[in-house]
DNA sequence: ACTGGCACCTGGGCGC
DNA sequence: TGCGCCCAGGTGCCAG
């Protein structure tokens, strides 16, 4: 599920009803996921008014007058609005109640997400050290071919750090390099000027479908329904091991980089 | 300062 | 049908 369209999908799917409505109660049913939930959740939130909901790479930020609920969503992680009193299902570990009637539910098979509380989330551990927004100004290639000087690592693995840039998760990290004809294991500092600002591009092009085809799927949010979303269908190399590329028609290749898989055309990626 | 490897956790799909 | 194995969209932390 979350890569950065799914997690921008999430934030615009429950913004209309969590913006400005107030919190009744919470309801925590596991508290061990990536980290113990932070107990400033269940004691600061009932009573305060969601002012805004953002996101900073792949945490939702849910602004109140005292401070921050930052929720990420791990692996496996999704979020639903249903009505009060709607049983809750297995891994369904938190429940956010509004006073208007309905709640936010986190469910979370892996447990890898995490729900935290923040004074100042700029300031926090988590958020101060990465590096900016893909869809930003502040990402081009002038600045992914500077931040590549003296670095021996893949470039699929530069791009998904977010010290880097945040936000180019596995799927997609493929994905950009396919477009922009990299070969995946070339060392960072091996990609040339102009080749970055292609990188660079693809990045936000292809981050900016995938989030088209993630609005798609946000008509019957309120059914609480798992989204599919459909960006799957454009996916040119991710999960097409031995399929032909639609550009030559070699077979795609699958290697493993950093325990992650890797897809790529060996004959259209250098 | 970089890099590679491990850790956290559950569920689905596959081969035998 | 059951069991063991591998794989999965993330990312912080550790040792070298």
């Amino acid at each position: 599920m979350p890569e950065l369209p799914e997690v921008e999908t999430s934030r615009r799917g429950i913004s209309p009803y969590v913006v400005g409505n107030e919190v009744s109660k919470v309801t925590i049913r596991q508290r061990q996921l990536r980290w113990p939930i932070s107990a400033a959740i269940s004691r600061e939130l009932p009573g305060q008014t969601i002012d805004t909901l953002e996101r900073r790479a792949k945490y939702l930020l849910f602004k109140t007058a005292t401070g921050t609920m930052l929720l990420h969503l791990g692996m496996s992680g999704r979020l639903c609005i249903v009505k009060h009193g709607t049983p809750a299902t297995t891994h369904d570990h938190v429940d956010i109640e509004f006073a208007n009637g309905l709640l936010l539910r986190f469910n979370d098979a892996r447990r890898f997400g995490s729900l935290l509380w923040a004074r100042d989330p700029t300031k926090h551990r988590l958020l101060c050290n990465l590096g900016p927004e893909p869809l930003s100004g502040d990402f081009d290639g002038a600045y992914l071919w500077q931040r590549a000087r003296g670095r021996k690592v893949a470039i699929k693995q530069f791009i998904m750090n977010a010290n880097i840039v945040v936000g180019v998760g596995n799927i997609y990290a493929s994905e950009s390099l396919f477009r922009a004809g990299i070969d995946p294991r070339r060392q960072a500092q091996r990609v040339s000027r102009v080749r970055a600002d292609r990188l660079a591009a693809t990045i936000k092009e292809v981050l900016a479908e995938a989030i088209q085809a993630g609005g798609t799927t946000l008509r019957d949010f309120l059914g609480s329904d798992g989204e599919p979303g459909y960006f799957q269908q454009d996916l040119r190399v991710y999960d097409r091991e031995d399929s032909p590329c639609r550009e030559c028609h070699a077979p795609i290749r699958r290697i493993v980089q950093g325990q992650r898989a890797t897809y790529f055309c060996r004959r259209c990626q250098r």
